[in-house]
DNA sequence: CCACTTATTGTACAGATGTTCATTAACTAC
DNA sequence: GTAGTTAATGAACATCTGTACAATAAGTGG
């Protein structure tokens, strides 16, 4: 077949990576909504219909510049895993500080983005991702047999979000370490003293 | 002033009223992203002037439904501290049951709009209502000085929300009941084998 | 270098958007 | 009921959208 080495013509290498640029620099000074298609081809000096020829809307193109974001996302809770073959608790750890060292790398176009709400869909792909993580295992080795694996798994992808929202909300006041401290300090911290019907049996096991 | 009861002229009540219908009508049958302005004022038998009257675009006039759906959203996790004025656990957990009662109430809205990715403010405007839902009572009665209670906050807000958009995806196959079970459970199920650094003392305290 | 493929361009067009303005109709307060 | 306010209407306009098509340029594989 073609293509040296991305899998592309480098024509829609190209263009594809102007128009990008293009649109997150007008992302700086406007607001995506008032940002039209004409816009970001003008800047980009390209003819409206290359844009077409690529994307259906502005929000496409946006969503493939945060398809290489998570791109990084991916790499970056994957990394801990890489030497290792064995599971162990700190590689866990390690991937959790991992999520949030990549946010905080890309915390221009994840203020960006989140702010401008011009991705829907954003949210719930963050949170398919985080989904694959495996969490379960900072929960508890002898998983509650009540609990549904898909409602936790929902439950707890998107509490993860929610915290990166939190922190894109203060302008990321916060380290990223303290992050993950936070998250692995929620996790754990787990209501000994709740009064209503407590049905699990608390012991310390094989701490 | 004026306004009988809504505290809006009639002619503005009717108009958005017959706009909202209009476009939920639509949405039956057609992607919201399909759906042009003139598309709805057409089956409203409305001006499109009238539109831009009240709504900058139509994204707007979605979100006032979605108003309409999370007043009574607030109403519903609100009504059993209604007559009682003391604080009981038993209250918490019937306003967490009212929670996933409203959504199952409005399933086909809700249904509707998370799946047309309309609306990006959506997941942050109803986290920022779950907020306010006192959970972290759930929680611990002496809470962890260490976690910060924004991002507490958040977290639980958006793990709610990964709940229920789980239970979208899966087209409403568990109860109202279940759903509140299952969040009740997923907090209270603590990792007591955790392995990794435990720096809080699990006593069974005051219960 | 050549033959082949295909991305980009320029142009054109129908429809939608967002705004303006004068006119008409409906509502409110009294 | 009347006077005053304001929402709804219809029309008009510049701009943007989404699509189509033929011509050209750029890239690919051999």
């Amino acid at each position: 077949m073609s293509n040296n080495n991305t899998g592309i013509d480098r024509r829609i290498r190209k263009s594809k990576k102007t128009l990008k640029e293009s649109l997150i620099s007008l992302m700086q000074t406007k607001d995506f909504r008032e940002i039209s298609i004409t816009d970001i081809v003008e800047l980009a000096d390209l003819n409206r219909g290359t844009f077409y020829k690529h994307y259906q809307y502005k929000e496409e193109l946006l969503e493939e510049i945060m398809e290489d974001v998570i791109a990084d996302l991916i790499l970056s809770y994957r990394e801990p895993y890489k030497n290792g073959d064995t599971f162990t608790i700190n590689e866990l750890t390690a991937s959790v500080i991992k999520i949030f060292e990549h946010v905080a790398n890309y915390k221009n176009i994840y203020t960006l983005v989140l702010k401008s709400n011009a991705l829907p869909k954003l949210h719930d792909r963050i949170c398919n991702e985080l989904k694959k993580l495996p969490l379960e295992d900072l929960e508890d080795y002898r998983p509650n047999p009540k609990i549904n694996a898909e409602l936790a798994s929902s439950y707890q992808a998107y509490a993860i979000l929610g915290m990166i929202i939190e922190w894109v909300n203060t302008g990321f006041t916060y380290s990223a370490d303290y992050m993950a401290e936070q998250l692995l300090e929620i996790i754990t911290n787990r209501p000994v003293n709740a009064v209503f019907k407590i049905n699990h049996t608390f012991n310390d096991g094989q701490k």
